[in-house]
DNA sequence: GCAGTAATTATGCAAGTGTATAATTACCAG
DNA sequence: CTGGTAATTATACACTTGCATAATTACTGC
C-alpha cells in the first residue's frame, strides 16, 4: 500500500496545449477567471499542475492563449456559413443572422466566457486589443452585408446611416445572443433566429422572412 | 514612533452597511466576484477586515446583499421616468427607452457588474431568483408599454406577437446598453437612445422619433 | 465624569494560491 | 536493450484567502 508515483503518457505538445486550453476555458466559464486556478485546470486536464508551467510561461499566459483561442473559434463559426454562400446578398445576410443566433454560436458556455472575460478585457491591454479587433470585424462584416443587401434592392444608403443600421442590428443580435445563452430554456429552438430576422429586417427596411 | 492602534469613528449601522456594499460593488465591477476579497473591500471602505464579519454573517452574505442592492437600484432608475409621466402611451414608451439607454443606466460599472455576477447568478439559486425576477419585471413593463402604444395607435395586437415584439425590443435595448457600457467611447452621447428609438420604432411599427 | 457595551481593531490560523525547482520516467535513437 | 533527454510528476515556499477570537476604544445613559 505504498504511495506510488502517478503513471503518465507523453502527448504531443499541440495536444497538451489544447487540452490545457480547453480545461481552462471550461473553468473560466464556470467560475470566472480567478476561479480557474492552476490546480483546478491541471486536474480537469488530467495532469499535475507543474505541467502548466512547462507549456506556458505563467498562468496569465495560459489565460490569454485560451481567450485568443476562443475568440478566433467564434469568428470562424460566424464567418463560415455566410461567406461561402453563393446566393443573393439578401440570402447571405439572412444566413449570417441565422448562424449568429443558432447553436453552436448561441451557447451557455460562450456567453459565460464572454461575461467572465469582460473585466480582464477592460484592464489588460493585450486582451483589449484582441477584443476590439474581433468586435470590429464582426460589425464590419454585418455592415458590408447590409450595404450589399440594400444596394441589391436598389436602395443606395449613405455612410452615416449605414453605420447606425449596423450598430442597431449588431445590438439586436448581441442582445438575443446573450439572452439565448444566459437563459437557454426561455426560448423555443428556432425562436431566436426568427425574432432576429424580423427585427433586423424591420430595422434596415427589408423583408428577411424566408417566404420571399 | 511606537505602533499606534488605529483611530476610528463609530458610524450608524446603516451607513456602515451601505459603505461596505458600495465598496464591494466597486471591487466586483473591477476585478470580478472572486477579486472582491474581504481585505480589499475593508480597505476601500476605510475599515479593517474584521468589521465585515460584524455586519454580515459571511463574505458570501455581503456579496448577495450587494447584488440585491444593485439590482433594485437599477430597477428604480428605469422605473421612475416612465411611470410618472402623464403623456400618451407613446411618450411613456419613448421615455422608457431613452432612460434605459442614457446615463446613469448606461454605465461602465453597471455593465461590468452584470458580467461579473453572471456566473454566480447561474450557479447560486438565491441569486438566480433575484435575477429572474428583475429580468421578467423589466420585460413585462416594456411589453405593457408597447401594448398600450399600439393600442393607442389603433392597432390591436395578439398576445404571441406582443411577446415576440417585447423580446426583440428588449434585446436591442440590452445589446445597446451592453455595448454602451463596455465601449463607452465608441458612441456619441445621444447616439444610443437615438438608435434605440429608431430600432424599437421599426420593430413595433411606430414612429418614435421626437418630431411627431 | 464614569461605567457599560457594542462597534471597531488586532492577531492568529488553516486552507488555497502561483511559481520555482528537484526528482522521476516514458519514449526515442542507436 | 540501453542510455539520453525532454515530458511529466513531486515537493517546497512565500503569499493571499476567509474566518474565528481576543483586545481595545468610542460613544451612551446616568
Amino acid at each position: 500500500m505504498s504511495e506510488e508515483r502517478r503513471k503518465f503518457k507523453r502527448e504531443s505538445a499541440e495536444a497538451r496545449r489544447e487540452a490545457l486550453i480547453r480545461a481552462a476555458l471550461e473553468l473560466v466559464a464556470e467560475h470566472g477567471v480567478r476561479g480557474a486556478t492552476v490546480r483546478a485546470i491541471a486536474e480537469r486536464a488530467d495532469v499535475t499542475q507543474g505541467l502548466i508551467r512547462h507549456y506556458f510561461r505563467s498562468k496569465e499566459d495560459l489565460i490569454t492563449a485560451a481567450y485568443e483561442h476562443h475568440m478566433t473559434h467564434m469568428t470562424d463559426l460566424t464567418e463560415g456559413p455566410a461567406s461561402q454562400l453563393r446566393g443573393t446578398a439578401r440570402d447571405r445576410l439572412v444566413a449570417f443572422v441565422e448562424a449568429s443566433l443558432t447553436a453552436p454560436v448561441v451557447d451557455p458556455q460562450s456567453t459565460a466566457l464572454w461575461a467572465s472575460f469582460l473585466n480582464k478585457v477592460q484592464n489588460d491591454p493585450a486582451m483589449k486589443a484582441i477584443h476590439a479587433r474581433t468586435y470590429a470585424d464582426f460589425r464590419n462584416r454585418l455592415e458590408a452585408l447590409i450595404a450589399a443587401a440594400l444596394d441589391e434592392a436598389g436602395q443606395a444608403t449613405e455612410a452615416g446611416r449605414l453605420r447606425h443600421l449596423a450598430i442597431a442590428c449588431n445590438a439586436v443580435i448581441d442582445g438575443l445572443w446573450l439572452e439565448g445563452g444566459a437563459l437557454p430554456d426561455a426560448f423555443e429552438p428556432d425562436e431566436l433566429p426568427k425574432i432576429g430576422l424580423t427585427s433586423v429586417g424591420a430595422i434596415v427596411g427589408l423583408n428577411l422572412t424566408h417566404s420571399s
